[in-house]
RNA sequence: GCGGGUAUAGCUCAGUUGGUUAGAGCGCAAGAUUGUGGCUCUUGAGGCCGUGGGUUCGAGACCCACUACCCGCCCCA
Protein backbone atom coordinates (compact mmCIF):
# COMPACT_ATOMS: atom_id res chain seq x y z
CA UNK A 1 0.00 0.00 0.00
CA UNK A 2 1.14 3.97 -0.24
CA UNK A 3 2.38 4.94 2.86
CA UNK A 4 3.34 8.42 3.89
CA UNK A 5 6.99 9.34 2.61
CA UNK A 6 10.01 9.53 4.47
CA UNK A 7 10.30 11.48 7.50
CA UNK A 8 6.86 12.51 7.18
CA UNK A 9 4.00 11.19 9.28
CA UNK A 10 0.50 10.96 10.68
CA UNK A 11 -0.15 12.95 14.18
CA UNK A 12 -3.14 11.01 15.16
CA UNK A 13 -6.21 11.73 17.31
CA UNK A 14 -4.74 10.06 20.39
CA UNK A 15 -2.17 12.61 20.19
CA UNK A 16 -3.51 15.70 19.22
CA UNK A 17 -4.70 16.81 22.63
CA UNK A 18 -1.01 17.05 23.12
CA UNK A 19 -0.50 18.82 20.21
CA UNK A 20 -3.57 21.28 20.98
CA UNK A 21 -2.30 21.75 24.87
CA UNK A 22 1.75 22.77 23.60
CA UNK A 23 0.04 25.49 21.17
CA UNK A 24 -2.52 26.60 23.27
CA UNK A 25 -0.02 27.27 26.40
CA UNK A 26 2.05 28.87 23.58
CA UNK A 27 -0.73 31.25 22.38
CA UNK A 28 -1.51 32.19 26.11
CA UNK A 29 2.27 32.96 26.66
CA UNK A 30 2.34 35.11 23.28
CA UNK A 31 -1.01 36.77 24.28
CA UNK A 32 0.64 37.63 28.01
CA UNK A 33 3.60 38.92 26.43
CA UNK A 34 1.92 40.94 23.28
CA UNK A 35 2.93 38.98 20.32
CA UNK A 36 0.80 38.73 17.54
CA UNK A 37 0.38 35.64 14.78
CA UNK A 38 1.63 35.96 11.16
CA UNK A 39 1.05 33.41 9.07
CA UNK A 40 4.16 33.35 5.68
CA UNK A 41 3.86 30.87 2.76
CA UNK A 42 4.74 27.59 2.92
CA UNK A 43 7.21 27.60 0.05
CA UNK A 44 9.52 31.01 -1.09
CA UNK A 45 11.67 31.84 -3.51
CA UNK A 46 14.83 29.95 -3.40
CA UNK A 47 17.13 33.04 -3.18
CA UNK A 48 15.52 34.23 0.05
CA UNK A 49 17.14 31.68 2.21
CA UNK A 50 20.04 31.31 0.32
CA UNK A 51 20.65 34.57 1.59
CA UNK A 52 18.82 34.81 4.55
CA UNK A 53 19.93 31.70 6.37
CA UNK A 54 23.26 31.70 4.19
CA UNK A 55 24.88 29.89 1.54
CA UNK A 56 27.49 27.61 3.66
CA UNK A 57 24.59 25.96 5.96
CA UNK A 58 24.21 22.62 5.76
CA UNK A 59 20.16 24.12 5.45
CA UNK A 60 20.58 25.49 2.09
CA UNK A 61 24.18 23.42 0.88
CA UNK A 62 21.69 19.92 1.08
CA UNK A 63 18.56 19.89 3.19
CA UNK A 64 16.42 22.08 1.33
CA UNK A 65 13.32 20.63 -0.77
CA UNK A 66 14.15 22.96 -3.94
CA UNK A 67 11.87 22.34 -7.41
CA UNK A 68 11.55 24.28 -10.24
CA UNK A 69 7.93 26.14 -10.97
CA UNK A 70 6.38 25.69 -14.25
CA UNK A 71 7.96 27.83 -17.06
CA UNK A 72 5.91 31.08 -17.99
CA UNK A 73 5.95 32.02 -21.55
CA UNK A 74 9.49 33.47 -22.43
CA UNK A 75 10.47 33.32 -18.96
CA UNK A 76 12.17 30.47 -17.26
CA UNK A 77 10.25 28.42 -14.32
CA UNK A 78 11.66 29.99 -11.01
CA UNK A 79 13.67 27.97 -8.58
CA UNK A 80 10.95 27.92 -5.51
CA UNK A 81 11.80 25.85 -1.75
CA UNK A 82 9.71 24.42 0.75
CA UNK A 83 10.30 26.37 3.98
CA UNK A 84 13.36 24.96 6.08
CA UNK A 85 12.77 27.76 9.02
CA UNK A 86 10.52 30.73 9.05
CA UNK A 87 12.62 33.71 10.71
CA UNK A 88 13.62 34.68 6.78
CA UNK A 89 10.23 34.50 6.07
CA UNK A 90 9.00 36.86 8.56
CA UNK A 91 11.74 39.29 7.87
CA UNK A 92 11.01 39.18 4.67
CA UNK A 93 7.22 40.32 5.36
CA UNK A 94 8.20 42.94 7.63
CA UNK A 95 10.06 44.65 4.94
CA UNK A 96 7.59 43.67 2.41
CA UNK A 97 4.68 45.28 4.31
CA UNK A 98 6.77 48.12 5.72
CA UNK A 99 5.80 47.13 8.90
CA UNK A 100 8.45 49.32 10.57
CA UNK A 101 6.82 52.62 8.49
CA UNK A 102 4.28 52.94 10.83
CA UNK A 103 6.12 52.79 14.29
CA UNK A 104 8.14 55.33 16.89
CA UNK A 105 11.44 54.56 17.09
CA UNK A 106 12.12 52.39 19.68
CA UNK A 107 8.78 50.57 19.22
CA UNK A 108 9.13 47.16 18.44
CA UNK A 109 7.03 44.68 15.87
CA UNK A 110 6.28 41.20 18.08
CA UNK A 111 5.27 38.61 15.79
CA UNK A 112 4.83 34.11 16.02
CA UNK A 113 4.32 31.85 14.13
CA UNK A 114 3.55 28.08 13.71
CA UNK A 115 3.54 25.56 11.20
CA UNK A 116 5.36 23.31 8.90
CA UNK A 117 8.94 23.36 7.79
CA UNK A 118 11.10 21.32 5.53
CA UNK A 119 14.69 19.61 5.85
CA UNK A 120 15.78 16.61 3.79
CA UNK A 121 17.76 15.23 6.65
CA UNK A 122 17.88 11.62 7.81
CA UNK A 123 14.57 10.64 9.87
CA UNK A 124 15.89 9.90 13.49
CA UNK A 125 14.27 10.11 17.14
CA UNK A 126 12.83 13.85 17.10
CA UNK A 127 13.45 14.77 13.74
CA UNK A 128 11.59 14.62 10.57
CA UNK A 129 11.38 15.76 7.13
CA UNK A 130 8.31 18.19 7.63
CA UNK A 131 8.26 19.13 11.40
CA UNK A 132 6.28 21.95 13.49
CA UNK A 133 8.02 24.77 14.74
CA UNK A 134 6.62 27.25 16.93
CA UNK A 135 8.80 30.59 16.59
CA UNK A 136 9.05 34.40 17.57
CA UNK A 137 10.31 37.11 16.02
CA UNK A 138 10.88 40.65 17.59
CA UNK A 139 12.39 43.17 14.96
CA UNK A 140 12.99 47.05 15.12
CA UNK A 141 15.93 49.60 15.96
CA UNK A 142 16.17 48.82 19.26
CA UNK A 143 18.69 45.89 20.96
CA UNK A 144 18.39 46.37 24.23
CA UNK A 145 19.54 43.44 26.06
CA UNK A 146 16.06 43.56 27.76
CA UNK A 147 14.33 42.09 24.63
CA UNK A 148 15.93 38.92 24.89
CA UNK A 149 15.11 38.43 28.79
CA UNK A 150 11.75 39.40 28.46
CA UNK A 151 12.01 36.28 26.26
CA UNK A 152 13.51 34.29 28.17
CA UNK A 153 11.04 35.21 30.74
CA UNK A 154 8.37 34.38 28.37
CA UNK A 155 10.21 30.91 27.87
CA UNK A 156 10.54 30.01 31.45
CA UNK A 157 6.39 30.30 32.12
CA UNK A 158 5.76 28.79 29.16
CA UNK A 159 7.58 25.29 29.98
CA UNK A 160 6.62 25.42 33.91
CA UNK A 161 3.10 25.97 32.78
CA UNK A 162 3.49 22.67 30.68
CA UNK A 163 5.68 20.91 33.98
CA UNK A 164 8.41 20.58 31.86
CA UNK A 165 11.19 20.37 33.94
CA UNK A 166 14.24 19.36 33.95
CA UNK A 167 15.75 21.70 31.01
CA UNK A 168 18.81 23.57 30.79
CA UNK A 169 19.25 27.47 29.52
CA UNK A 170 22.29 27.66 27.66
CA UNK A 171 23.56 31.41 26.48
CA UNK A 172 26.27 32.35 24.63
CA UNK A 173 27.56 35.75 22.97
CA UNK A 174 28.85 35.28 19.30
CA UNK A 175 29.84 39.08 18.95
CA UNK A 176 29.97 40.99 15.50
CA UNK A 177 30.28 39.60 12.44
CA UNK A 178 33.47 41.70 12.26
CA UNK A 179 34.31 40.35 15.52
CA UNK A 180 33.52 37.01 15.14
CA UNK A 181 35.04 37.09 11.84
CA UNK A 182 38.45 37.85 13.88
CA UNK A 183 38.13 35.34 16.19
CA UNK A 184 37.48 32.58 13.85
CA UNK A 185 40.84 32.95 12.47
CA UNK A 186 42.36 33.01 15.77
CA UNK A 187 40.98 29.95 16.97
CA UNK A 188 41.98 28.48 13.00
CA UNK A 189 45.40 29.56 13.70
CA UNK A 190 45.35 27.37 17.34
CA UNK A 191 43.54 24.71 15.85
CA UNK A 192 46.24 24.34 12.96
CA UNK A 193 48.83 22.96 14.80
CA UNK A 194 46.70 19.97 16.30
CA UNK A 195 44.90 19.42 13.00
CA UNK A 196 46.41 15.69 13.07
CA UNK A 197 45.25 15.24 16.73
CA UNK A 198 41.46 15.62 14.91
CA UNK A 199 38.81 13.25 13.61
CA UNK A 200 37.98 13.53 10.01
CA UNK A 201 34.96 15.56 10.71
CA UNK A 202 36.58 17.83 12.27
CA UNK A 203 39.24 18.25 9.21
CA UNK A 204 36.16 19.07 7.45
CA UNK A 205 34.72 21.21 10.03
CA UNK A 206 37.99 23.42 10.11
CA UNK A 207 37.19 24.05 6.82
CA UNK A 208 34.00 24.89 6.61
CA UNK A 209 32.70 26.03 10.02
CA UNK A 210 35.78 26.18 12.64
CA UNK A 211 33.16 26.41 15.44
CA UNK A 212 31.74 23.91 15.04
CA UNK A 213 34.68 21.65 16.27
CA UNK A 214 33.52 22.82 20.12
CA UNK A 215 30.46 19.90 19.06
CA UNK A 216 32.41 17.12 18.63
CA UNK A 217 31.68 14.58 20.46
CA UNK A 218 34.80 12.32 20.05
CA UNK A 219 37.28 12.20 23.05
CA UNK A 220 40.34 13.17 21.59
CA UNK A 221 38.70 15.87 19.67
CA UNK A 222 37.59 17.60 23.60
CA UNK A 223 41.07 17.97 24.91
CA UNK A 224 42.10 19.39 21.56
CA UNK A 225 39.12 21.70 22.25
CA UNK A 226 40.01 21.79 26.09
CA UNK A 227 42.46 24.49 25.24
CA UNK A 228 41.25 26.06 22.41
CA UNK A 229 40.78 30.50 22.99
CA UNK A 230 36.37 30.84 23.40
CA UNK A 231 34.73 33.69 21.64
CA UNK A 232 34.30 34.96 24.64
CA UNK A 233 37.86 36.30 24.92
CA UNK A 234 37.36 38.08 21.59
CA UNK A 235 34.34 39.57 21.69
CA UNK A 236 34.68 43.60 20.25
CA UNK A 237 33.08 45.46 23.41
CA UNK A 238 29.86 46.46 22.61
CA UNK A 239 28.92 42.66 22.47
CA UNK A 240 30.63 41.99 25.70
CA UNK A 241 28.61 44.75 27.20
CA UNK A 242 25.32 43.69 25.86
CA UNK A 243 25.67 40.13 26.80
CA UNK A 244 26.49 41.39 30.64
CA UNK A 245 23.36 43.42 30.27
CA UNK A 246 21.65 40.22 28.92
CA UNK A 247 22.99 38.25 32.23
CA UNK A 248 22.17 41.01 34.74
CA UNK A 249 18.31 41.20 33.12
CA UNK A 250 18.60 37.17 33.33
CA UNK A 251 19.44 37.35 37.16
CA UNK A 252 16.87 40.16 38.21
CA UNK A 253 14.32 37.89 36.70
CA UNK A 254 15.35 35.05 38.42
CA UNK A 255 16.02 33.13 35.38
CA UNK A 256 18.82 30.38 35.69
CA UNK A 257 20.81 29.85 32.97
CA UNK A 258 24.47 28.18 31.70
CA UNK A 259 26.17 30.07 29.67
CA UNK A 260 28.41 28.18 27.10
CA UNK A 261 31.23 29.92 25.76
CA UNK A 262 31.61 27.23 23.14
CA UNK A 263 27.90 27.05 22.37
CA UNK A 264 27.50 28.27 18.28
CA UNK A 265 24.50 27.98 16.39
CA UNK A 266 24.13 26.88 13.09
CA UNK A 267 22.62 29.35 11.43
CA UNK A 268 24.92 32.09 9.56
CA UNK A 269 22.43 34.90 10.51
CA UNK A 270 23.13 34.84 14.00
CA UNK A 271 25.06 38.01 16.03
CA UNK A 272 25.41 38.72 19.29
CA UNK A 273 23.20 36.30 22.03
CA UNK A 274 22.86 33.15 21.04
CA UNK A 275 20.59 30.47 22.97
CA UNK A 276 19.41 27.02 23.53
CA UNK A 277 16.88 24.98 25.72
CA UNK A 278 18.21 21.45 25.82
CA UNK A 279 15.89 18.79 27.49
CA UNK A 280 16.57 15.48 29.13
CA UNK A 281 13.54 13.61 29.42
CA UNK A 282 11.95 11.22 26.58
CA UNK A 283 14.45 12.82 24.06
CA UNK A 284 16.53 10.83 22.17
CA UNK A 285 19.77 12.01 21.16
CA UNK A 286 18.27 15.23 19.25
CA UNK A 287 17.16 16.89 22.71
CA UNK A 288 17.91 20.36 21.82
CA UNK A 289 13.90 21.78 22.60
CA UNK A 290 14.35 26.00 21.79
CA UNK A 291 17.05 27.55 19.41
CA UNK A 292 17.47 30.72 18.70
CA UNK A 293 19.40 34.14 18.70
CA UNK A 294 19.73 37.90 17.73
CA UNK A 295 20.43 38.68 14.08
CA UNK A 296 21.12 42.33 14.01
CA UNK A 297 22.15 42.71 10.37
CA UNK A 298 19.31 40.08 8.65
CA UNK A 299 17.11 42.52 7.04
CA UNK A 300 19.63 44.43 5.31
CA UNK A 301 21.09 40.73 3.73
CA UNK A 302 17.73 40.39 2.01
CA UNK A 303 17.43 43.81 0.79
CA UNK A 304 15.27 45.98 3.93
CA UNK A 305 16.70 48.82 5.85
CA UNK A 306 18.57 48.46 8.70
CA UNK A 307 16.88 46.48 11.57
CA UNK A 308 17.80 44.49 15.18
CA UNK A 309 16.35 41.54 15.08
CA UNK A 310 15.60 38.47 18.47
CA UNK A 311 13.87 35.53 18.44
CA UNK A 312 13.72 31.71 18.51
CA UNK A 313 11.94 28.43 17.41
CA UNK A 314 10.93 25.47 18.84
CA UNK A 315 10.07 22.18 17.60
CA UNK A 316 6.80 21.35 18.62
CA UNK A 317 7.34 17.33 17.63
CA UNK A 318 9.82 17.46 20.89
CA UNK A 319 8.19 19.44 22.93
CA UNK A 320 5.63 17.38 22.22
CA UNK A 321 7.76 14.42 23.52
CA UNK A 322 8.91 16.26 26.24
CA UNK A 323 5.96 16.19 28.07
CA UNK A 324 5.43 13.72 30.96
CA UNK A 325 3.73 10.89 30.96
CA UNK A 326 1.48 11.47 33.79
CA UNK A 327 0.72 15.23 31.47
CA UNK A 328 0.05 13.47 28.89
CA UNK A 329 -2.34 10.62 30.05
CA UNK A 330 -4.30 13.13 32.06
CA UNK A 331 -4.57 15.60 28.37
CA UNK A 332 -5.70 12.57 26.61
CA UNK A 333 -8.49 11.74 29.54
CA UNK A 334 -9.66 15.17 29.36
CA UNK A 335 -10.41 14.49 25.51
CA UNK A 336 -13.76 13.04 25.91
CA UNK A 337 -17.42 13.74 25.53
CA UNK A 338 -19.33 14.91 28.64
CA UNK A 339 -22.39 12.41 27.63
CA UNK A 340 -22.81 8.91 26.34
CA UNK A 341 -26.49 8.62 25.13
CA UNK A 342 -27.51 4.62 26.06
CA UNK A 343 -30.70 3.99 24.11
CA UNK A 344 -32.89 0.73 24.48
CA UNK A 345 -35.44 -0.09 21.13
CA UNK A 346 -36.59 2.48 18.38
CA UNK A 347 -39.08 4.70 19.80
CA UNK A 348 -36.01 5.63 22.19
CA UNK A 349 -33.44 5.85 19.62
CA UNK A 350 -35.89 8.25 17.87
CA UNK A 351 -36.15 10.26 20.43
CA UNK A 352 -32.01 10.40 21.61
CA UNK A 353 -31.03 12.42 18.28
CA UNK A 354 -33.19 14.92 19.73
CA UNK A 355 -31.72 14.93 23.15
CA UNK A 356 -28.28 15.02 22.02
CA UNK A 357 -29.65 18.23 19.27
CA UNK A 358 -31.00 19.90 22.35
CA UNK A 359 -27.54 18.86 24.78
CA UNK A 360 -25.15 19.81 22.03
CA UNK A 361 -27.20 23.31 21.33
CA UNK A 362 -26.50 23.74 24.52
CA UNK A 363 -22.51 23.04 24.44
CA UNK A 364 -22.50 19.52 26.03
CA UNK A 365 -20.16 17.34 24.11
CA UNK A 366 -22.48 14.06 23.47
CA UNK A 367 -21.47 10.65 22.24
CA UNK A 368 -24.09 8.33 20.74
CA UNK A 369 -24.10 5.34 18.70
CA UNK A 370 -26.26 4.58 15.57
CA UNK A 371 -27.28 0.85 16.36
CA UNK A 372 -29.36 -0.69 19.07
CA UNK A 373 -27.33 -3.04 20.93
CA UNK A 374 -28.00 -4.36 24.27
CA UNK A 375 -27.94 -2.42 27.22
CA UNK A 376 -24.68 -4.04 28.31
CA UNK A 377 -23.34 -3.57 25.30
CA UNK A 378 -24.65 -0.16 24.98
CA UNK A 379 -22.73 0.71 28.41
CA UNK A 380 -19.23 -0.74 27.78
CA UNK A 381 -19.21 1.91 24.54
CA UNK A 382 -20.05 4.09 27.21
CA UNK A 383 -17.28 3.40 29.47
CA UNK A 384 -14.91 3.43 26.70
CA UNK A 385 -15.81 6.54 25.19
CA UNK A 386 -14.28 7.65 28.73
CA UNK A 387 -17.07 9.90 28.28
CA UNK A 388 -18.25 11.45 32.37
CA UNK A 389 -21.82 10.28 32.13
CA UNK A 390 -24.08 7.53 30.68
CA UNK A 391 -27.29 9.03 29.90
CA UNK A 392 -30.19 6.53 29.60
CA UNK A 393 -33.18 6.69 27.46
CA UNK A 394 -35.91 4.17 27.26
CA UNK A 395 -39.28 4.14 27.14
CA UNK A 396 -40.13 5.07 30.91
CA UNK A 397 -37.53 7.97 30.18
CA UNK A 398 -39.29 8.93 26.90
CA UNK A 399 -42.94 8.47 28.46
CA UNK A 400 -41.57 10.86 31.87
CA UNK A 401 -39.12 13.18 30.06
CA UNK A 402 -36.87 12.28 32.90
CA UNK A 403 -33.55 10.61 32.27
CA UNK A 404 -31.05 8.37 33.37
CA UNK A 405 -27.71 10.42 34.31
CA UNK A 406 -25.33 8.10 35.81
CA UNK A 407 -21.95 8.93 36.74
CA UNK A 408 -19.44 6.60 35.47
CA UNK A 409 -16.69 7.11 37.52
CA UNK A 410 -18.87 6.54 41.31
CA UNK A 411 -21.85 4.64 39.34
CA UNK A 412 -23.90 6.68 40.74
CA UNK A 413 -27.42 7.65 38.73
CA UNK A 414 -30.09 10.10 39.31
CA UNK A 415 -33.55 10.64 37.25
CA UNK A 416 -33.53 14.32 36.27
CA UNK A 417 -34.95 16.59 33.65
CA UNK A 418 -32.87 18.05 29.82
CA UNK A 419 -32.87 21.26 31.53
CA UNK A 420 -31.64 20.18 35.04
CA UNK A 421 -29.18 17.47 33.31
CA UNK A 422 -27.87 20.53 31.20
CA UNK A 423 -27.47 22.89 34.38
CA UNK A 424 -25.67 20.11 36.31
CA UNK A 425 -22.69 20.04 33.44
CA UNK A 426 -22.33 24.07 33.35
C1' G B 1 25.63 11.16 2.56
C1' C B 2 27.82 7.25 6.39
C1' G B 3 27.30 3.27 10.33
C1' G B 4 24.33 -0.27 13.43
C1' G B 5 19.60 -2.72 14.44
C1' U B 6 14.67 -4.46 13.33
C1' A B 7 10.55 -6.36 10.10
C1' U B 8 5.41 -12.53 12.72
C1' A B 9 -2.52 -10.81 14.33
C1' G B 10 -5.30 -3.97 14.98
C1' C B 11 -1.15 -3.08 19.15
C1' U B 12 3.24 -5.05 22.14
C1' C B 13 5.94 -9.27 21.33
C1' A B 14 7.25 -15.10 21.78
C1' G B 15 8.51 -18.70 18.14
C1' U B 16 14.02 -23.89 20.53
C1' U B 17 19.92 -26.76 16.73
C1' G B 18 15.38 -25.62 9.97
C1' G B 19 10.21 -30.36 10.78
C1' U B 20 3.98 -31.30 9.93
C1' U B 21 -2.68 -27.41 11.87
C1' A B 22 1.57 -20.22 13.58
C1' G B 23 1.49 -18.66 19.59
C1' A B 24 0.65 -15.27 24.03
C1' G B 25 -1.02 -10.73 26.32
C1' C B 26 -3.88 -6.53 25.21
C1' G B 27 -7.71 -4.99 21.90
C1' C B 28 -12.14 -6.63 18.97
C1' A B 29 -16.81 -9.83 18.59
C1' A B 30 -20.43 -13.24 20.97
C1' G B 31 -22.17 -15.40 25.54
C1' A B 32 -22.69 -16.15 31.40
C1' U B 33 -31.72 -15.46 30.39
C1' U B 34 -35.45 -9.64 31.30
C1' G B 35 -33.05 -1.99 31.37
C1' U B 36 -26.87 -0.78 33.79
C1' G B 37 -20.19 -0.30 32.16
C1' G B 38 -15.42 -1.40 34.79
C1' C B 39 -13.66 -7.18 37.60
C1' U B 40 -14.02 -12.44 36.41
C1' C B 41 -15.10 -16.80 33.32
C1' U B 42 -16.30 -19.28 28.43
C1' U B 43 -16.13 -19.13 23.18
C1' G B 44 -14.82 -16.90 18.56
C1' A B 45 -12.93 -13.93 14.45
C1' G B 46 -8.42 -12.09 12.83
C1' G B 47 -1.62 -13.77 9.90
C1' C B 48 0.97 -13.76 1.23
C1' C B 49 5.53 -14.54 9.01
C1' G B 50 7.88 -6.75 4.85
C1' U B 51 8.90 -7.83 -0.84
C1' G B 52 11.69 -10.74 -4.41
C1' G B 53 15.16 -14.46 -5.26
C1' G B 54 18.35 -18.62 -3.33
C1' U B 55 19.94 -23.10 -0.23
C1' U B 56 17.07 -27.60 1.34
C1' C B 57 13.16 -33.46 1.01
C1' G B 58 11.29 -29.34 4.03
C1' A B 59 12.27 -22.09 5.54
C1' G B 60 8.75 -17.66 9.97
C1' A B 61 13.83 -19.34 11.17
C1' C B 62 19.70 -19.97 7.04
C1' C B 63 21.99 -16.84 2.59
C1' C B 64 21.55 -12.57 -1.02
C1' A B 65 19.07 -8.26 -2.84
C1' C B 66 15.40 -4.58 -2.29
C1' U B 67 12.05 -1.65 0.67
C1' A B 68 10.37 0.39 5.12
C1' C B 69 10.97 1.65 10.08
C1' C B 70 14.10 2.46 14.51
C1' C B 71 18.84 4.10 16.67
C1' G B 72 23.38 6.79 16.04
C1' C B 73 26.91 10.17 12.99
C1' C B 74 26.85 14.75 10.09
C1' C B 75 23.57 18.79 11.13
C1' C B 76 19.59 20.77 13.55
C1' A B 77 13.90 22.22 16.15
Amino acid sequence: MIQTVRGTRDILPSDMPLWHRVEAVAREAFRRYGFREIRTPIFEKTELFARGVGEATDIVHKEMYTFTDRARQGSEGESLTLRPENTASVVRAYIQHKMFADKSPGELTKLYYIGPMFRRERPQAGRYRQFYQIGVEVMGSSDDAAIEAEVMEMLDWFLKELKITNTTLLINSVGEPASRAVYLETLREAIRPNLDKLCGDCHHRFETNALRVFDCKVESCQTVVATLPTITDSLDEASRQHFEQFKAHLDARGIAYTVNPRMVRGLDYYTRTAFEIVGHDGLGAQNTLVGGGRYDGLSETIGGPPTKGFGFAFGLDRMVMALSEAEAESLRAADAPSIFIVFLGEAARAHSFVVAQQLRAAGVAVAMEFEDRKMKKAMAAADKSRATYALIVGDNEVATGKYGLKNLKTGEQESLTLDEIILRLN
